[in-house]
DNA sequence: ATTACTATCTCACGAGTAC
DNA sequence: TGTACTCGTGAGATAGTAA
């Protein structure tokens, strides 16, 4: 990441995919420019800066040109092309969410032990909750705002319901730990949710197992995807 | 391509690597700065365009900010990457030179059919090669210039040896076509070998087989790797 | 320590054009 | 058609500094 100036990377990955890595390939710097949207002559200092620094090499063909890539070209495409690569293959896909727990409704509770989701929980993610939800009232406000992207993503679907006398919404499970602990973040089908509270079911005793109470600072780490 | 500029790749690269996909990451202007090559005041103003164009959100705890990367500004931030990750990885492994064809010294002929270097051709490209070495006369500047990288790469190593009254030099060989048809391409331990010239060994009778004689526009394909 | 304003400067870009 | 010069403009960089 020394010798090459930002600008010059579309050039160097245009002249890369026209097959300039080994050969000499004939271009013409209007098309330079076309490529990495810049003009005639803007291309045509960048080759020529290219040159300077001894990252392509070039021939005239009479009128025209042909330009390869040189090796020392080719390492320094190579170490941005990792740095990206690293970046974009290696970031964790974990959702991180920090709060407090705090007593549930006590709602929770009694609706996630209903037969009508019991038996898909024990289907879908392999267990029927231990009885009660967990709820982590979010503080500060990047996780409230991070807890958003749970709105937007598609999680494990646990599909509504109706008894005859009321129907019961969907509700989405996420794969996540909380303190460590195996477990699964839920975000059920409601008109508004509380944007500060996220819930959880596990099929451990989370409290005693995590020796945890409410008030307890927690960490909420969540798969993504 | 179209909302991100190129200097902002870095920035967001370094986001990435900060695992700002999912999470609002702290991070200073200075450390941005550091990371980027740039000053402190660059860095602050990249995060400033970012965020206007909705590439990254930000979040103030305090003092300091918190990023994270948006979904447009990971979409943009993957187009960038494929279109790098397509150049890198997509490139034709092959050299390609074009010349003439033109009747050898005959010495390779003799050379070449010596038990020491046919005993070891056998073993290593598989085959005892016709008698005969093919010499392709290369008069463009570009495929003089390209055959330069031969010297520079490592080939199939065929040892040399001696007889006793004198040496013969290693060979080094390249899996290569010439028009089509399967050959190697050889390079011999000379102290300087004209450059013009490459020559070519196979298990076949390429004059025949591709109906070329001397004079012949030929198509040399050089494997790389 | 921060962020980000202002001023200044450099240099990247495009227009025009010579060859 | 090509490349690449000069030159004017402005984007983008740094320095200094306020908050």
């Amino acid at each position: 990441m020394t010798d090459v100036k930002v600008q010059h990377i579309l050039t160097l990955a245009h002249l890369m995919s026209l097959g300039a890595r080994y050969n000499f390939v004939p271009i013409t710097t209007r098309e330079l420019g076309l490529a990495t949207n810049r003009s005639q002559q803007a291309a045509s200092n960048h080759i020529l800066e290219l040159e300077k620094n001894h990252l392509v090499q070039r021939i005239s063909c009479g009128r025209n040109y042909s330009v390869k890539i040189t090796q020392k070209g080719y390492d320094e495409m190579t170490a941005i092309y990792n740095t990206l690569d690293s970046s974009m293959s290696q970031y964790p896909d974990q959702l991180i969410l920090k709060g407090r727990l705090v007593s549930g409704m006590g709602e929770g509770a009694y609706y996630m032990s209903m037969p009508g989701y019991a038996r898909q929980f024990e289907d879908r993610i392999g267990y029927v909750p231990f009885p009660g939800t967990l709820n982590v009232k979010l503080e500060k406000k990047e996780f409230i705002e991070s807890a958003k992207l749970l709105d937007i993503m598609d999680g494990i679907r646990i599909d509504g319901f109706s008894d005859g006398k009321r129907t019961f919404g969907w509700v989405k499970c996420f794969n996540a730990t909380l303190n460590s602990v195996d477990a699964n973040l839920i975000r059920l089908e409601r008109t508004h949710h509380d944007p500060f509270i996220v819930e959880l079911i596990s099929r451990h005793n989370i409290r005693r197992r995590a020796s945890i109470s409410n008030g307890s600072s927690v960490t909420v780490a969540i798969d993504i995807r």
